[in-house]
DNA sequence: GTGGCCTCTGGAAACGGTTCCAGAAAAGTG
DNA sequence: CACTTTTCTGGAACCGTTTCCAGAGGCCAC
């Protein structure tokens, strides 16, 4: 039953010439005069030969294989830049091993090692919540690109200014004439969740408000439900709301149509990251674009480049703008 | 720079041992002094080793790795599907290959080269629309499992009976009232699309209704968007639509929205999977729940069972039951 | 004609583990 | 005390590929 693969040896054996050539061909790497050339492509065509990756990457070093470490794929901001890694990861023959950390830094760590037990060559990390130390400790010696986290000086990273959004989102709330705030913040110890509500503060600061309210959230739709419901509840509500991101957005205005509170009229609602279902809402969401897609692509070409070019050690960090999406939760009827 | 990894030598070396002896306490595989096994243990900690387990996977043909196909992850149904996989795929040591084959049987033959080439110990394949004859080909004897796809007889697969699921959905619009139908269908190869669409034409035979029309989609909102536009062009709209899956639908209620159509109250839109986004719609979008990440997780034990059980030929068929979710987009008025 | 440079090829080592084999020491058995 | 059995250990082969080394011709130049 279980049929042996054809090795080197078999289309060796069958053109009756040795494994070196035949890797030679194979890889182009010496001198091969062109009759023999094609008596071995003709032997690996009919014997359906594939050289077997794991005895190459095994002699090489070389897996074309990466890890990409995001918190959660069915969040559809995680998928968008899953996406991006992939689609472009695959066209330099690379593989993509998947893993979802849940904003835990003992999952990520975890995942490292096997990572790093399957000798990948490069690793992306999306939404890290590590410290520094942690994290290189963890990598060893691993080339890797930071996702949505900017570390100070060192490692190369591609993210938005989520202080500079956070402030975005909420001087738009300020500025269609909410007076009253709250913050739905993301998980404490995420750095874009404390860089959001940095830029929520900033605006408080700038325009002397004090009358807000921060409530706690874990970038999920039950959070911002449960917390929606209790600013409903006590029917004293403010007038605007930015929740760290847009699942969070959508829980809210759940938590809303189930209290009876209109939006934009009596509360305006803004999320953070534009993912496709904030068109979809009624009213629709307005949100803060952050190109996921985009940003998985141009932290796969950093990787990569990392890894054609390990002396080169300069950190790549790219930054992308986040972009206000004024859609219906935040206009006001005049 | 690149400092050589820690190899069984090193150890070996630094207690005084042979190789054999180390990868003995590694696995626990034969007998070992406890007093050496100590001592190889300390020696373990203090350099930091860890197995290279390419070279393990290399030996023994085990890579503790699967592949993951699916058409797309960034559509919902998909993303839940994948992280179904992975979630339990971790607890037993493999790490999973993310591959998006865009619904094309190309792509989806090299990735299965390419998963082929890295030994994956099995692959889970999501809506393929290969034929047999072309899967088993390009899959070699790698194990496998199916989703949404069932193959006659052969395959162990996970699906929902596609064609009941359409009926169903087609039989709630025919219940409130419909008379009118359009349906759009998934890409014309897609199993999964052309089930679908034989449930919807069985009830069209069954109530003997003739006025409906079929639209060729292609599992995309914008399709939906596109074919919704024409639908209420031309002022003739059907009572009901059935989309076949709810991006689509989706992309429906956002031509009618723009074309001024109401829904339920001139036209009734019903989807199919059951996405998270249903539910922040408006109206809420009815549809027909598969429940992606169960599929996802169950397929994987399946595999699993595969792997540790080679020679139980018996290809488990585990069938998911369609369920109707009916909201608001089918809730006509009294 | 002798030497040197290409072109082509095969042999063998190496990568980092696992496992089989054999032998030595210790322990048990009559 | 002679024997078998069990426990422990090292040596070596092996997995499938790449790559280094060396050697054999062929060709050209001097």
């Amino acid at each position: 039953m279980e049929k042996r693969a054809v090795t080197i040896k078999d289309v060796a054996r069958r053109v009756g010439v040795s494994v070196s050539t035949v890797s030679r061909v194979l890889n182009h790497s010496s001198y091969v005069s062109s009759e023999t050339e094609q008596l071995v492509l003709n032997a690996i065509e009919e014997l359906h030969f594939a050289p077997n990756q794991i005895a190459r990457g095994f002699v090489n070093k070389k897996t074309s294989t990466i890890g990409l470490i995001i918190p959660d794929v069915s969040n559809p901001f995680f998928s968008d830049v899953a996406r991006g890694v992939e689609d472009y990861a695959i066209i330099d023959g690379f593989a993509t091993i998947l893993c979802n950390s849940d904003w835990r830094s003992e999952r990520e760590a975890m995942y490292l090692d096997l990572l790093r037990g399957r000798w990948v060559e490069g690793v992306i990390i999306v939404g890290s919540r590590s410290s520094a130390a942690d994290l290189t400790r963890a990598i060893g010696s691993v080339p890797y690109v930071l996702v949505e986290r900017l570390m100070v000086g060192s490692a190369p990273s591609v993210w938005t200014d989520n202080r500079r959004g956070g402030a975005l989102a909420t001087s738009h709330l300020y500025e269609i004439g909410c007076r009253t705030f709250a913050h739905i913040s993301g998980p404490p110890d995420s750095p874009s969740a404390t860089e959001r509500r940095k830029g929520f503060l900033d605006v408080m600061r700038r325009e002397s408000v004090t009358a807000y309210e921060i409530f706690e959230g874990d970038y999920r739709v039950q959070s911002g439900l449960d917390i929606g419901q209790r600013i409903f509840a006590n029917g004293k509500a403010p007038e605007g709301i930015f929740a760290a991101n847009d699942l969070m957005a959508i829980g809210v205005m759940q938590a809303a149509a189930q209290a009876g509170v209109r939006i934009p009229e009596d509360v305006a609602v803004i999320g953070y990251d534009n993912i496709a279902p904030t068109d979809y809402t009624s009213p629709s969401l307005s949100t803060i674009d952050q190109p996921g897609y985009e940003m998985g692509r141009v932290a796969l070409s950093i990787l990569l480049k990392r890894l054609r070019e390990p002396h080169t050690a300069t950190a790549e960090q790219i930054e992308f703008e986040p972009r206000l999406m004024a859609r219906n939760s935040t206009r006001k009827a005049p």
